[in-house]
This record gives structure tokens, C-alpha cells and sequence, in this order.
DNA sequence: CTTGGGATAGACAGCGTTGTCAGTCCATTT
DNA sequence: AAATGGACTGACAACGCTGTCTATCCCAAG
């Protein structure tokens, strides 16, 4: 049987096609008769409206273009982020009858923004989400603006002319982790920064700073390691932090990689996790449930946030209305093994 | 300033449409001189082929499906395997000019079959990917056969009825891991079993036997764990395993996420990875490279497999020729820390 | 009754490509 | 010089919808 297209259930509905358009797309101003008889056609005819020719006409494909750092240039897997980011718009799309196109793109690549313009250009995706590190940087940003599709960024370090963009309170939340370890009894309490270009990864150092502060603790310069977000970065700023003569009792890490990488130098130096150290991390990575002891860290509400980008997206195209101001989605604190009250020697 | 379209073009270089349609899609028969106006035209006005259109006319989508067990339904995190599925795919849509269109689906939702009907009809996806498990359930495998859009299936457990499928060497694989912690000495290597559901892992298991066999090594029911493919059935057969009395001195794990239990199982039991007991898992999931020590495990050319497939789609739709027969992409054997020699008081 | 106006429905013209088919051109062949 | 046939090009009709605009319906108000 061929594909039943929008005439025959007009024919078979005895209305015009133009009504079981209205029908299809939710319009008002159709009789409740008649949106019975079309449904019933609709069903009996299997119709399904063919998304090239709706996009053709309406003059935008129903799509949502997902736009992140490509995972695979490098070898840090961050599978999870990136699966997170998909689930959350997915679900968002679903909802709408939109399909996800999703675009890593690889930020070494010279010609990424001329990559990315004729992408959006091509495809003529109703709207375009601009996952983080992506989201800070300016001349990704540019290349979309400049094609004119509305786009929602995601944790962006400072807000550009309005654009809409949605954010979690990396700030907030760090400064509440920093405040629980200290209500363990934690002074000295160490942070390990992550990589300078991911702008949410600095947010979270004012956080440390801002709950040592709220705990009645002093900062201390030489209680702050360098990390770039890698595992391996984690373990060296352990190794650092962990053979100072007055150690800390808490490593608080930027992310959950390097967290995950002062736990390992923890083990091979024989300092018992949480008994004499605790750890927490940031991001809530599959690793971290997997790990021994299990990791305390910060839920990030990806798929939550992702899935507000995407409704944004989709909402303003329906409303016609334009996309402004920001959002933020809040984050959780995930207590699990790797936190413990300071040791009494201590 | 307006998009060009291809009318835009054509006038510009004093040609048809049609002409300049020959020259984007790069069709024979356009002389060398045309085509050249052609191309300095397009450039000029930066035209880029409006994809709804090209859609519309062609019939068909220049999009490929990639359907896979929707990873967010379970609490077990496989983002690896999504993610290297979805990189391979879209290394070979970018190569074609095509895009991907990820669609991760519930099994668990009794209208899956529907859905998945709904989006492919609507969609006309150029062709369909199905990830394993998928690839191995008939009704899935049906509900997408029966519309007619050209598929290929996923390391399927059994070819049926002449459809394109890419799989690879799971049993040689898991043969040669097996005759290599034989090689190592162990006599006593144990495997545990996957989902029975999910038809790869079985193959491993049978791979498990021939490698036994190869090796001249006795299979013995005891040394066969039953796990689902999750860390904690991998936790629970290693508890078995390691309780008795004789106790096998190599476990061979039909996945990464089950050797990931085994150790954790290993390490609360005290016995040493690699000295008293080798550990090998299989998948090369990033968790292999991450806990301490490193697993020794099996890396599935996944991303090549998906890239094989999308690019058999996109070629069999170019030429118009059917897609028959089947592929296998070899996978290779990860050797790291968590195997060794077989202990001397064994 | 008549009338005004919102609710409802339809006609029709695109949207920007590709496919089909009918040329035109030009180098060979007869 | 005419005929042949492949290389090249263009006219035109789809493709299946949505947007715009107009026509009709129907009910409450005058």
C-alpha cells in the first residue's frame, strides 16, 4: 500500500486538505464533528504527515540541533555528559514531535565555525542548543548567531545581549558542599580547579571560596591545587596536596574525574578513604557510584537543563515570540562514602 | 540578507536549475566549463541546498536512523557504547552530507513497535541503523522491515532472511582472551555470563568454550557465573565464585561493567588483582582504564561497526542497489594490568 | 427579522528542490 | 553532406505540506 498522504484523508474525510492540516497541527477553529471525521480517516488511512514537505512549507525543518564538544577528539570519555545533554532534549523533543539532530563538533578544527554555518544553513533547524564548553566560546557563538536561528546556551560563564540561556548554580551548590564538609568538622579543606576554559569549572571555585567563608574558615593558597578536568590531573594535584607536612583532611575536586583520581593516589598511599581523608567531586558520573568507596558529589541537573533548552526553543518558535532572559535549574548534593567526619588526630 | 536558492544560482551563472542541481549533486554529463560557472555562482552568493526541499523531491530523507536501546531506561550507564556508536555513524554521514538522527527506545514501553513506526514514516530516514540488542528482537527487527526503509542490524545473534547486518568476531575474540589467560598458566578460568537476552554476550560465552577446548582445559559448570550484564550481578557471581574452596584463579567476564564487579568483589575479599586472581572483562568501556588496576579486556570496534553500516545505507541508496550479505569488523584484545601469571601456590 | 462578527472551512499559491523527458550540440561515421 | 548517437542542457511537473486570504455559517444583539 502506497503512503496516504494529506489528500486522501481529506477525500476520505470529505473536507479540505487545509482542515486535516488544521487538525494534524492542534489548530482552533475546527469543529468538534470535524475533527472527529478526520481523526477516524486519519486512523483508518495510517496517516502520517511527511516532515520534508511540512518543513518545506513552513520554512523550518522540525528539528532541534544539539551542539557539543566532539567526545571523541579527545581522550577524556565524557560519554555521560553527553548522553545526559541527548536524554534531556530528547525528551523534550519527543513531547513536541521534533527529532534531535545532534552536531559534536571538534573545536581544534580550524574551520569548525564554517562547519557549523553550513550545518544550520543546510539543515534549517527550528532552534539550536549550544552545550558548555561550546556555549563560552565566542566565535562558536557568533557562527550560529550569525545564521539567524534562535540558539539557548547552556551554562555559559556570562550572559550575551539576552539571549536566552539556561545554567545551574554551580556557584551556590559548591559553596554548599564546601559548608558540609566543614560541618564535618573538615579545616582544611582543599579544592582542586579544572580546566580554566570551562567557565562552570570556575563558578565552582568561587563556590569553595564562598562557603569556606560562610563556614569561618580561611583560605589558603596552599590548599588549592591545578587540575585541567582529567583524571590524570587529579592525581597529580593529590600527590601535591596529599604529601604536604599538614595535609587536608577534605579534597574537594572540580569534577569528578579528578576526584576519582585523588581517591587512586589515595589508596597507593595508603590514606584510608573516608576514615582519614574525604573526597567529594562535582557532575554525578557514572564512575562515581562505581568507584570504591562510592563518591560523594554534586548532581548536575544536565538532562534537566537540557530539556528546558529545548522546550525554550520549541516554545518560542510556536509562540513567535523571542527568546530572552535565562534560567536556572538547580543541582543536588549526592552524600555517599567517600565523606566522613575529620579524623580525631587531625 | 535573503538565502540564495538555487534559482538565485542559476541566474547568476546564466543556467537552468536543473543544471545547477546536476552540478551540487555531482551528476555526470555537465561540461567542465559549466561547471565551473556554476561553482563560482554558488559561491558567491554562499548557496547552500535547501536539505526540506532536496528531501521533498528526492522522496526520502538524507538522514540516516540510529536506534538503540535507550540507555536512560536503566540504571545501568552503557553512554560508552552509545557514544561510539553514534561517532561512527556520524563519521560516516559527514563523509555523505548526511545527518544522524539518534532515536533511543524504551523496550519496556508496550508501543514501542508503533513509535518507532511513527518516527520512520515520518521521518523517511534514507535508512535505519538498529544497535544490538535491538538488532536481535523480531519485533523490532519487523516493525522496521515493514516499512519499507532499508536497514541494517547490529551484531545480530542469527542473519535472517538476507538483510545487511555488521557484526564481529565475538567468538574468535573471546577464544584467543581465553587461550591467553591459558597461556598465562591459570587452569582454573572461570566466565561469566551475560543477559541471555543479549545475543553477543552468548556468543563470548561460547567463544569461552572453544578457547577451553583449544587450550586443552576442562569446562566444569562451577566455573560458570550467571550474570545480566550489570555491575552488581558481576559483583554477585564473583562471590560465589571466589567462596569456594577451589577457587578459580582467572575470571573472564562476558563485559566491562561485570569485571568492574569482580574486582570490587576481589578487592573487599583481599585477593590480589592481578597476583592471586586475573581479571579480564570485555567491551573497552572507559571504566576499563579507570579503576585500579586496569582491566584487561576486549575492545569492540564499535565505532568502525556503526560507520560500516551507515556507510552501507548511504551507498546502497546511491547506487540503488540492495543491500545483501552481511560484514565483520575484527576486535582486538586489550591487554592491561588486571591479568598476570597464574599464582605458583595454585 | 436583520445584521454584525467570530467561528469554521476551503481555494490557491507557494516552499526549493529533483526526476522525467525532450531537446540541442557536436564530433563521428557513412 | 547527411545521418548517427552520445554528451550536455533545459522546461516543466511533481513532491506533500502550510500560510494567506476569502467565503460561508451561525448565533446573539438590535
Amino acid at each position: 500500500m502506497p503512503k496516504a498522504t494529506i489528500d486522501d484523508v481529506a477525500e476520505l474525510a470529505g473536507v479540505s486538505i487545509k482542515t486535516v492540516s488544521r487538525v494534524v497541527n492542534r489548530e482552533p477553529n475546527v469543529r468538534e464533528t470535524t475533527r472527529d471525521k478526520v481523526e477516524k480517516a486519519i486512523a483508518k488511512l495510517h496517516y502520517r504527515p511527511n516532515q520534508s514537505a511540512r518543513n518545506l512549507a513552513s520554512q523550518h525543518a522540525h528539528l532541534i540541533g544539539l551542539i557539543y564538544d566532539d567526545p571523541s577528539a579527545y581522550e577524556i570519555p565524557s560519554a555521560g555528559y553527553v548522553i545526559r545533554l541527548q536524554e534531556g532534549s530528547l525528551r523534550a523533543c519527543k513531547s513536541a514531535n521534533y527529532e534531535l539532530l545532534i552536531h559534536p563538533c571538534n573545536i581544534r578544527n580550524k574551520q569548525v565555525t564554517d562547519e557549523l554555518k553550513a550545518f544550520i544553513e543546510q539543515v534549517r533547524p527550528a532552534g539550536i542548543i549550544i552545550a558548555a564548553p561550546l556555549s563560552n566560546m565566542a566565535k562558536i557563538v557568533r557562527a550560529i548567531s550569525s545564521t539567524g536561528t534562535p540558539y539557548v546556551r547552556l551554562s555559559p560563564g556570562q550572559s550575551n545581549g539576552g539571549q536566552y540561556a539556561v545554567r545551574t548554580n554551580d556557584r551556590e551548590i559548591s559553596a554548599q558542599m564546601t559548608r558540609y564538609l566543614a560541618s564535618l568538622g573538615h579545616k582544611r579543606v582543599a579544592f582542586i580547579k579544572g580546566h580554566p576554559d570551562h567557565k562552570a569549572v570556575t563558578r565552582r571555585f568561587d563556590g569553595y571560596l564562598d562557603g569556606l567563608e560562610q563556614s569561618g574558615l580561611r583560605f589558603s593558597q596552599n590548599l588549592v591545587g591545578e587540575g585541567d578536568n582529567s583524571f590524570g590531573s587529579g592525581e597529580a594535584a593529590a600527590n601535591k596536596l596529599l604529601k604536604r607536612k599538614k595535609r587536608p583532611t577534605a579534597i574537594f575536586a572540580a569534577n569528578d574525574d579528578m576526584a576519582a583520581g585523588v581517591m587512586r593516589v589515595a589508596d597507593r598511599l595508603n590514606v584510608d578513604v573516608p576514615g582519614q581523608l574525604s573526597v567529594a567531586g562535582c557532575d554525578d558520573i557514572s564512575l562515581a557510584q562505581q568507584i570504591f568507596p562510592r563518591l560523594t558529589t554534586i548532581r548536575q541537573p544536565l538532562s534537566s537543563i537540557a530539556e528546558r533548552a529545548a522546550l525554550a526553543l520549541i516554545e518560542s518558535y510556536r509562540t513567535r515570540s523571542s527568546l530572552k532572559g535565562s534560567e536556572v535549574v538547580p543541582a543536588k548534593l549526592v552524600i555517599r562514602d567517600s565523606t566522613g567526619p575529620v579524623p580525631s588526630d587531625a
